[in-house]
DNA sequence: AAAACATATCTGCTAAGGCGACTATATGAC
DNA sequence: GTCATATAGTCGCCTTAGCAGATATGTTTT
């Protein structure tokens, strides 16, 4: 709010407070392009990405943080788990690019393996040890899933 | 080449050398989104951008040259004037998502004010004093403009 | 040749990003 | 209540971005 304004003369918004810049530059890191593959049309918690991708819970954390700022992802808290998700930006150009982002994302090899290693680990959770205890990832909804199950 | 490899422990590259980080990262900036909405189609030189973006000439060119890193325009000299135009990123998927930002970009307001004012600044060059020796923007093509006129 | 013009690059500064390491916070198990 | 687990946030460091202002480079004009 009383933030300093961003040094470009001009910031182009669309629906109230969606910054374009800032769905670019959410896009600009190969670790957050991975958490958003992996994403994909399913809803993980943190632990997965941590596994799946093989880097520190506090880096995935940081970079978590930044594709909400952007507003590409949402967060739900179940317990002590946190589940992330892909949410279409508020902006509608944005969602498109997303869409197409990720359709994109699907054809490149590295992405590829990242995926077959989170088939790997939900198929065979005991090769997993890090996600034992973990709830297993579901397909994103776009509504607060219930508690009972 | 020898550069140091980017921290991101693994970069997204499709075709040799395209950086799809570098690609949003370039998108990333009110400045070169301008820049890019003002090329649309045409190939423009760089005092027009400096008039109709009312912007100092060495941030215009500081942020083309970010441009053409990330493989989204060219430069053409002819003579002491440089022509830039929107080339389609090597990668097919990147090209894909230009195209589809620029689409995205002719919707917004202050997109569309930076068009008009290149309109004018066209059909009325006399109102604009530093473009009045300056080649008129014409149609961005692939092959090199002939000298010939 | 020098001067003017167009444009790219550099400098020094500030701000933001990205990291590893560490810490704080919330929840659940005991 | 304490302890364990899951996760967010912070710190200090380093890198990169973005800026204004200055300067270097190439071309054209004089």
């Amino acid at each position: 709010m009383a933030k300093k304004p961003p040094r470009s003369n001009s910031s182009l918004t669309r629906p109230a407070h969606f910054k374009v810049e800032r769905f670019f530059q959410a896009l600009g890191d190969s670790t957050r392009l991975r958490l958003l593959n992996l994403m994909g049309d399913q809803e993980l918690c943190v632990c997965y990405f941590v596994e799946i991708l093989k880097q520190a819970q506090p880096k995935i954390s940081r970079h978590l943080a930044y594709l909400r700022r952007a507003g590409v992802v949402e967060a739900r808290r179940e317990g002590k788990w946190m589940h992330y998700r892909i949410t279409p930006p508020a902006d509608a150009g944005a969602a498109e690019l997303l869409r197409q982002t990720l359709a994109w994302l699907k054809q490149d090899r590295a992405m590829q393996a990242d995926r077959a290693r989170l088939g790997k680990a939900c198929c065979t959770p005991a090769k997993f040890t890090a996600l034992q205890a973990a709830p297993a990832p579901s397909a994103a909804a776009r509504t607060r899933r219930r508690k009972a199950r």
